[in-house]
DNA sequence: ACAAATTTGTACGTATGTATT
DNA sequence: AAATACATACGTACAAATTTG
């Protein structure tokens, strides 16, 4: 096996492996994959020789990190390892810090930015014509709830989804999703939301850019949709 | 049993928060700062009115995220909130799943160069003697270190994060000091490290490039970068 | 240097709630 | 509908670590 394990040079500073570790061991080493079943509280308490106790609060580490999946009442299985442990921390650094701190959000959105306009030109290029369709009647819809003065916080999270989805880079499809999350949940401490129609509208204007097949058009959609957003926290955070 | 949860302040939600939240909600009502005493786990215990190992769990997934920070016979500590179970959770999957799925590490290191290469013309622009001095002695030893068969964790790291600090945006500081913990991690597994003279010459050639002030070269420079660790890479995975 | 006090860490037993078969 | 397997919850006792006097 890959993991490296007391090669004989720290047996004077050996300290114990936690239980945490030793359960990522166990799924290492047994070569486990997301979704399949782990021993029970009691088969790991017994295995690894501590209490139960310790062994559930490890899980729950393990849990926070999306390592592992509890399922009441069923059985624990090896998670997906997703970034829901990175939303869960980012949200809540935001919320605490975001009215003394106002970068973070201003941070979150450059990147956002900058992440989908890197591959400005693989979409062009790429998108197919179905996704785009799908994409355009997710904007129509956007539009018609901004004229009501709704918010469409589940169309424009899949729409960007879509967007990056060309990629190919599952990790950054991850990470912006996480940072959509993110700045909804954050931003909503900001107060009600504004510049709907404007917002609404830019996902329009991104699709066309799509549609022209200018990689320079679509990334300059792209940063006129990140503008009203951009005005928002400007004015909130102004009010401080 | 459930005794009702008995905070007076707030009472309009339907399905009772859990521990973890209630806990995060004193941390928000009460304004604290990363660093800022908790109240002891009997303490909480006893407010909130659920046992002391329940207590526990919470901390542990509170833990986990970094949104406390438990020091061992002296008290739990607001955390920094910082990235660390992001980490921890990649490197695991990295670990778990690099033998089968060879995306990972690449989209890692695309990610990795798409942010240092898109500061480039700033950093161009500001980043200052005292910083580029630091950094060259870095690379210095990172030579000489290659030179003797060494690795060099340690100069790359902290070579990267300098020159990404010129960023402004402590957010991708923070993700590609994360990115570089994982890739180091994971890369481990694929066997003994290769191409160590290429790679610590690279930083030479970035600094080369940051002095005759060009983002065109720096750009160039970052890529070539990490040509060697994208062969080392390839080398690894054709071998499976 | 020592000891006491405080606080987290570990263990274990028992009872209860919950999802699956 | 019942049985089973499993996670959730509580309480107590003691161990280990850290600070403070």
């Amino acid at each position: 096996m890959v993991t490296q394990w007391p090669t004989a040079d720290d047996d004077a500073e050996r300290v114990p492996l936690t239980v945490v570790d030793r359960i990522k061991r166990y799924i290492l080493i047994n070569r486990l994959s997301p979704g399949d079943p782990m021993p029970t509280e009691n088969e790991l308490s017994d295995q690894l020789a501590v209490s139960r106790s310790r062994i559930r609060e490890a899980m729950k580490t393990l849990s926070a990190l999306d390592i592992v999946e509890v399922r009441h009442g069923y059985g624990t299985f090896v998670g997906a390892m997703s970034l829901t442990g990175l939303a869960e921390s980012l949200a809540f650094r935001g919320m605490l810090t975001s009215h003394r701190d106002k970068h973070f959000l201003a941070d979150l959105i450059d990147l956002r930015e900058l992440l989908e306009v890197n591959w400005a030109p693989l979409v062009v290029e790429r998108l197919d014509a179905d996704t785009v369709a799908a994409m355009r009647a997710l904007a129509t819809t956007m539009v018609d709830l901004a004229a009501q003065g709704r918010e469409f916080p589940v169309e424009d999270r899949q729409f960007h989804q879509l967007l990056v989805a060309t990629s190919g880079n599952a990790l950054v499809g991850q990470l912006l999703d996480v940072f959509w999350q993110v700045h909804s949940l954050v931003s909503e401490t900001l107060g009600p939301a504004s510049l709907l129609p404007e917002t609404a509208q830019a996902h329009h204007a991104i699709l066309d850019a799509i549609e022209s097949r200018s990689a320079e058009s679509l990334e300059a959609a792209i940063r006129r949709h990140y503008a009203p957003i951009r005005e928002r926290m400007r004015r909130a955070t102004d009010g401080l």
